[in-house]
DNA sequence: CGTTGGATTGGCT
DNA sequence: GCCAATCCAACGC
């Protein structure tokens, strides 16, 4: 939020010829914080790859979900550093990106200080640039659907294993603060999908009501925004990060 | 070295 | 709503 100067980007609609017009990469400095509060400002930021065959493919981060490290029971980096997750391990602003279920990839984006394991799941984008691009390599061609869901947006974006541990900051793949931000969305929040344990720790974030931000499997479509009696204790049961 | 199941998805019962 | 697809990381022996 540094008060950048620019033309006033188009209010009301707007012809996207290009929606990154002025947009500015985010540094390193803004990866340098908690899974949390990253899940949080990463919404509303735009995921860039600009892919040397399919040319610019971007989309509005709309959905994220944050893991910790060795405290967070659902993190891939709970029971210590191994091949697969070392980028998490590594410094903030690298992508650690994953190979599951024999045939999906998911993007993440590691955060907090190096040495100490954090991430940010990116589990869905808004498309934004490269729109044809993204609906030739994906089934569902539908606009809304074409990154929805953490695999869906790495087919779509063509990241996978080549671009773990990749630097945000520096290569073809990274992370635009252009505006409009949020268009007034409120930040919504819930349990992690796919996750069954933990599940009283809701890291999972997204803007509310966007069309763009996935179903989560098994989560119920648009997840309550109060669970009724959500246990919050204070005091003791407190823990870090 | 064998086994298990996964931060998922799309198509079909 | 259910389940197969399809690889391989993590873990147990």
């Amino acid at each position: 939020m540094s008060g950048r100067r620019r033309s006033r980007i188009e209010r009301g609609r707007a012809p996207a010829a290009d929606p990154l017009a002025g947009a500015r990469r985010l540094p390193r400095s803004f990866f340098a914080r908690g899974p949390r509060a990253l899940a949080r400002a990463l919404l509303g930021r735009v995921l860039v790859h600009d892919d040397p065959e399919a040319g610019r493919l971007a989309g509005r981060i709309v959905e994220t979900e944050a893991y910790g490290g060795a405290d967070d029971p659902a993190s891939h980096a709970h029971r210590g550093r191994t091949p697969r997750n070392r980028a998490m391990f590594g410094p903030p602003g690298h992508a650690y990106v994953y190979f599951t279920y024999g045939m999906h990839h998911c993007v993440n984006v590691v955060c907090g200080r190096e040495g100490r394991a954090a991430a940010v799941l990116l589990r869905a984008l808004a498309p934004l640039a490269g729109l044809a691009a993204m609906a030739r390599r994906r089934t569902p061609r539908e606009p809304a659907a074409l990154a929805r869901g953490p695999a869906s947006l790495a087919r779509a974006l063509g990241v996978d294993r080549r671009h773990d541990g990749a630097d945000l900051t520096r290569g073809p793949l990274w992370v635009a603060d252009a505006a409009p931000r949020r268009e007034g969305r409120r930040v919504a929040r819930g349990p992690r999908v796919g996750i069954r344990v933990a599940v009283e720790r809701p890291w999972r974030f997204w803007l509310a009501g966007d069309p763009h931000v996935s179903r989560g499997a098994g989560a119920g479509p648009e997840p309550r925004r109060r669970p009724v009696r959500a246990p919050r204790r204070h005091g003791a049961g407190r823990e870090r990060r």
